[in-house]
DNA sequence: ACTTGTTGTGCACACGAGTGCATATTACAG
DNA sequence: CTGTAATATGCACTCGTGTGCACAACAAGT
């Protein structure tokens, strides 16, 4: 109707042509999409009216140019990611959704460094960045530091100031998995850990041979994987088939330790009659009843939920350090969030010997 | 050292900065950082120095605001996201990471209408949109074609033109998977569906009904579930606790399948033997060896290749229409991908009788 | 030495939207 | 009817970057 001749195909429709077809500025119409803006309900309506009409829609982009809020959360994941992983990067999202954020996914390409994922992240303006996968050295980290954009890492420690860790209470979770398992009976207690050398794996190993050292042993075996079920089921291969096999298996998460039953499974050796198994994740896949795995873990909304206060503590800190100049009264310092992990008692191990 | 008293805390370092520190223009600065432009090699190498010394990153999101080219994809993901939907996504992920894409991860509320947010996407200017989950209206998907953004589903169909729908061949494989239950030597085929009426299983549950016609029987039970294992533990309970227990059941997906061979283990009735099972989607868990599952798939590597290509012809398809401007020359119309799905024969189902 | 040509650099504008400030418009009181 | 206040609107600048165009600098040719 406006222009007739010229068929509109490939044209954006911009906060221009709503003015014109509404007859008003073109501040008018961006006062009119701003909540608290100082417009007329007349002139709001028609603006409205032809902004339906075109099928106009704000440019995000050139919003947070301006703004300086991109509204962006970069989530850095590796190619490998676990079930698990898959589960907390889907509740972090849909609770980001919920708080007005948007989500980048960023890939760790296979060298393992996420330095590289970060830096990318960062040009596309993101408010915070949460690194699930690979390392990340602490010159990027400080960079995000400078740029204030916050960085959260989970399941990884960097020493930076402004960054949050969040890890599982590794070594309470695996001290107390020693404990319930020499409990049950068990003496022969294997692990099976991560060849990635990851910051988790080395406390969990700690904390059960800090265990097994009270009660005057060692951790029977040590395999390590790569956290897929495969890697798990060779891991266990492996020692069950030594000339002597443990009576219990710790895994350094879910995935491999169903790979462990997995692997009894094969060698027809019962769980847990003659082998216990115990995972951390408490992934929804152990309550299968084709495992009945005993785990360790945290609801995946918990996570969500820190991750998620964590970056919002970040946006309010940022307007805090608006309002009061103060010069740099709290320099907020790494910080480490340890989340207690409950127990869940399934079939995979045997009810304790009182 | 350029303004030792003012300690740039939170400044973002710019361009502008940059030129500043290197004695030049802000018009060599970013001549600089594109490939093909035209400045000496000693201005170049000044610039580079004086951006690594900065700690200088070019801002993406003002870059795509002149250049038009955001290099963002959406990814449209459900809430309730199946394991197998979990491993297409990081594929895809990974792939366009490659192709120098990144991606922009929306969820869809509990409503399941994906409209708003292809609509949250298109204003963050992403070039191409794929959804996973959710069902998209015609006119959000006329919208994308107005812009200019491709819009491509995954196992849903929208007939509009410039969209391309990705889908398995669905009717050919629950053709397949009941004539060979029917070799295989079953009668009493069961068929565990999905509660959201999506278009891939009515699709699945026709091909199945139509090949069980051929042989004068028809689909001896049916339920339905949410691609969650515990649905299909559920339905499958249900199934085999009736009076007149099917002898083989064939699955929308694997997680339900899974969750079937399950039900069977509760049930103490033994696979193959007593109840053969078939998935769809050839998921790493099938071949665990808790399940052995046969289900028909296609490798999630290759899925990820077909949408990145898809992808990618957008682009192609853009320039080249910026080429030669003949009107429309040919009108991109609705496209439908079937992709052929093989059988992995694994042990949830009896060898053939022959 | 003057012209012609080549190569590199900077000015100025563009992208799309938000917002301070000045002004046009209206309402109201005196 | 006039002066003042209050309210609504538009102009013009801003964000950070890419790029066409004009021009400067310099080399080479006659």
């Amino acid at each position: 109707m406006n222009t007739p001749g010229k068929n509109p195909k490939k044209h954006k429709v911009t906060s221009r042509d709503v003015a014109e077809r509404a007859g008003v500025s073109r501040s008018a119409v961006s006062r009119s999409f701003t909540p608290g803006a100082y417009v007329s309900e007349a002139i709001r309506k028609k603006v409205h009216l032809a902004a339906k009409e075109l099928g106009y829609l704000p440019n995000a982009l050139a919003r947070s140019l301006i703004g300086g809020e991109s509204s962006l959360v970069a989530l850095i994941i590796g190619p490998m990611a676990s079930p698990h992983d898959a589960l907390v990067i889907e509740a972090v999202t849909c609770k980001l959704a919920e708080l007005g954020k948007r989500v980048l996914l960023v890939p760790v390409p296979a060298t393992r460094v996420a330095d590289d994922s970060l830096l990318e992240a960062l040009s596309y303006q993101v408010e915070a960045a949460v690194v699930f996968a690979g390392t990340v050295g602490p010159q990027a980290a400080e960079r995000c530091t400078r740029i204030g954009t916050r960085l959260i890492l989970f399941g990884r420690i960097v020493d930076v100031p402004d960054t949050c860790c969040i890890i599982y209470d590794n070594i309470a979770a695996a001290q107390a998995a020693g404990r319930f398992l020499l409990r049950c009976g068990h003496r022969k207690i294997a692990y099976i850990g991560t060849r990635h050398n990851a910051f988790s794996d080395r406390e969990r190993h700690a904390g059960l041979s800090h265990v097994l050292g009270e009660a005057g042993l060692e951790i029977h075996a040590f395999e390590k994987g790569d956290y897929g079920h495969d890697s798990g089921y060779q891991a266990a291969l492996k020692m069950l088939g030594s000339i002597d096999p443990p009576d219990a298996i710790f895994s350094s998460n879910d995935g491999m330790a169903l790979g462990a039953i997995d692997a009894a499974r094969t060698l027809g050796i019962r769980v847990p009659d003659d082998l216990a198994v115990i995972g951390i994740d408490n992934n929804p896949m152990g309550d299968w009843a084709a495992f009945r795995l005993t785990s360790w873990g945290i609801p995946v909304d918990d996570i969500a939920n820190v991750i998620a206060d964590e970056i919002m503590a970040k946006t309010v800190s940022d307007t805090a350090a608006e309002n009061d100049d103060s010069g740099d009264s709290t320099p907020p310092a790494a910080r480490t969030i340890r989340l207690p992990l409950t127990l869940t008692v399934r079939d995979s191990t045997r009810r304790m010997t009182l």
